[in-house]
DNA sequence: AATGAATGAGTGTTCATTCAT
DNA sequence: GATGAATGAACACTCATTCAT
């Protein structure tokens, strides 16, 4: 059988096998069979299996981090953009949970390779804290334990509806998940 | 080569390999060597490296549960128990790095094969919840929301010092993410 | 991409690259990016790989064989012959070392598969001492093994030449090596 | 089953198969299979396919570089040294043939690795060739020149036998072909 | 006629596990 | 009881060949 738009359906398969049983816990194999295609046929696209799940990690990686800078841009005030920002993580969690859990169970292999930190997601909230320093928004913190309060209560938060802790949708949740964050952050200080 | 304390080798080297390469990156062959005992040996203990793994993760797992069980029972009020559990958390990080890391990277594997959650850490946390909104401490929250947010708060700060983003001891920094955490719990009502 | 002299462009290629690392150490995709044609392209010429090989190889055989013929025709006298045929075999050398590399290289997968062994360079050899013996210019001896003498005196050195432990072209040894190759029949006798 | 001098026998096989096939027209199955193994017992002698062929290749190249550095020192005279390099040679050859097959059909891909040149075949024919011209037995010649017509007649001439031109065992023909290679040494003067 | 993506059988290699010693 | 050689079923990857466009 001759197949078409291999790329497209490798990319989602792998993603969602990755997300369901990890890089290593997936075959080259199984993400062929499952997308239809020949394993030769995935090598036109990749050079290694390496390559796949660290251009799939990447790309998502780097436009979420791009997404969060635009929306952080358009917004004035740090309560605002941090409401924006998580309001974004749930929407990327909604849109496609299967892309959030690979993202989250890769990142400790797949981070340490990117060396463009610029365009992570932490990067953008780390400006966000620090401009709402600068502009006495918010009190002095150290900026990257601010960072991560923000991050872990939208990522643990997701985690849990992985793995069913929570039901429903999570966007209902972001006003919510917003005040903590900002909460947080102000109690570190 | 002296056989005392073959399990004991084996534990702490595992626990090493396992933190620094993760489960998949770490072959038996690496495991007994470093810990200077014959690939047989190993099967004398766990039946195969899949239970070397979850034993090891399950130990840690339900001994944390069962430490902060004990810690919570041991204070009153809600500010108390949640200062002393995460108290807890940063000294099991900084007295052990690697079996926090190794916890941290595993659970996606390992936590869904544990039955037995009421022995969880994340169960004591929503217990102390669930019993500060009972005594009116604090106003009534989705429990696994908070639990999802405090949790998050210690787990993503952990993740942040291993990877070189924060320094120094996390003990220190405690009563900041207690404050955090507290904060963050009050802010999702 | 023009396609003019495709089956030329992917003869020297294929002769370049397979002297240089070997039949098996050669892809068609190789030889086809080399060449400057597609994959597909190549298999109008070539029913297939192992084709491509032995076609190459036995047109170079027998074109040898049968301008060593010519020349053993245009002689007279043994020695004359055989000057003649090994400064014909430095010629080819000096004015394509790859093609010689690779029939040198390929003869032992190659060899086998040719019948018409009339055409060969040994039977033109072989003649030249057979008529030598009948006109009693030299003594009685096996034809073969002086014909395996001549072969090795003129292949061994240039096969020292292509491994870098002989300078310079190989015709200006052509009599040198034709003398060393009549005394040795003569001594085998 | 288990087996037992896994590595004996996967040396005698491999050596057969790739003087059959090539080194490329071997398997791993292939050996593994031959020498009544598991794939996987073979990479406890071997760390790769490649390590074996070379072990054996240089295996086989250093000992008969010792055997005739041996050989040529217990000899006194030029022609006493090459009838009985000669003649080691004929030996090796009738002993096991497909050794030598082996040997003559690696060289190309494997002697370029060999860096200790010194205990090459060919090193102690040129140093048979450099005393002898020390010591005035025969004149001045171009000493590659030389071993290159002598290792030609000796190799050719096993070529021919394993092409089947020439038949029954070569050491009869030892005392001929030394004749030969001497004449044709001297020639080449 | 030419292309190059897709195929699929085959490759070398790894590794958790077993078991004779 | 301990060892480590042997197993055998994976695995990622290559490549000659085919064929829809």
């Amino acid at each position: 059988m001759r197949a078409t738009g291999v790329k497209e359906r490798v990319d989602r398969v792998a993603v969602e096998l990755f997300a369901a049983r990890g890089i290593d816990g997936v075959s080259i194999a199984d993400i062929a069979t499952d997308a239809g295609v020949s394993q030769g046929a995935l090598y036109r696209h990749y050079r290694s299996k390496d390559e796949l799940a660290a251009q799939l990690f990447m790309t998502a990686y780097r436009r979420t981090g791009a997404e969060l800078a635009a929306i952080a841009a358009g917004e004035r005030g740090f309560a605002n953009r941090v409401g924006a920002m998580i309001g974004h993580f749930c929407t990327l969690y909604d849109r496609d949970p299967a892309l959030f859990r690979f993202m989250l169970l890769s990142q400790h292999d797949l981070l340490p390779r990117i060396d463009d930190s610029a365009a992570a997601p932490v990067a953008v909230i780390e400006t966000a804290i620090t401009e709402a320093i600068a502009a006495k928004e918010i009190g002095a913190v150290d900026i990257s334990a601010a960072a991560a309060a923000v991050m872990g209560i939208i990522l643990q938060t997701a985690l849990f509806h992985l793995y069913g802790r929570l039901d429903g949708p999570l966007t209902p949740r972001a006003p919510a998940l917003a005040r903590a964050a900002i909460a947080a952050v102000e109690a570190l200080g």
